[in-house]
DNA sequence: ATTACAAACTTGCATTTTGCAAGTTAATTG
DNA sequence: CAATTAACTTGCAAAATGCAAGTTTGTAAT
């Protein structure tokens, strides 16, 4: 498991923005943690089966970074990775449920597809 | 006012989380209506001082785009504008408030700052 | 009215990141 | 053991970022 070409974003202010977004500024990143969080995706395929397509080299890549910055982390051997949310990782979740709210509120296909996903995941 | 480079994401599924990511899912943005909201921001000068040293082209081209979705728009002359969030850019305050108190918590050094920052805007 | 200055972009170019698709390695299954 | 699949890695083109200089336009000063 080699470093995250991203992980080392260098920091541009002390602002508490900006220094959340030096962890989670991009969108795959969020979508990676979203998998966690609402669907409870936990494998390597599961992430790269998302509806968005995550390229490969940006999935591994990401996941080095999210662990690097200590937000996920994983159990099993080296080839078989378990992913989870860390405590630190599990701070997001309001970032993560007013984006939803945000995309609920204002695209008419996400409710239906929410729905369909939270079925489909059983959960 | 030209067209943004990157105003024209492809959607990649109806996800509500992917949805708001297609339309703030980079960092740049996210500053910005950060500016705006929290410091009353409303100029190209006033972005282009932030602590964050946006580049010149990187700030031109996402205020085309943010402009182009909808979430701010301008008054002012064509060479003056002065912009604001529109109804709709004032939806992203949940998200802008979670991603404040995720580092207000984490990061020590954010709360001098914002302290800092909010004497010198004045409010 | 004219000149100087500053604001608001635009441009050129190098570097970095993303994205696609194929390839390789390691683990599991049959 | 061979076949299959999961988990990456790699090559390369396109897109985005970032720096710094340049150009255009509006305002301020005289």
């Amino acid at each position: 498991m080699v470093k995250s070409k991203t992980s080392a974003i260098k920091k541009r202010s002390d602002c508490p923005i900006s220094c959340t977004l030096d962890l989670v500024g991009d969108k795959w990143s969020l979508l990676i943690i979203r998998d966690m969080m609402m669907f409870g995706k936990t494998t390597y395929n599961e992430f790269l089966a998302s509806n968005e397509k995550i390229a490969t080299n940006i999935l591994n890549d990401r996941l080095i970074s999210l662990t690097d910055k200590g937000l996920i982390t994983y159990t099993g051997s080296a080839r078989r990775k378990k992913y989870q949310l860390t405590a630190f990782g599990m701070e997001l979740k309001p970032i993560i449920e007013a984006i939803a709210n945000f995309g609920m509120k204002n695209f008419t296909k996400s409710k239906a597809y929410t729905q369909k996903q939270m079925k489909a995941a059983g959960k």
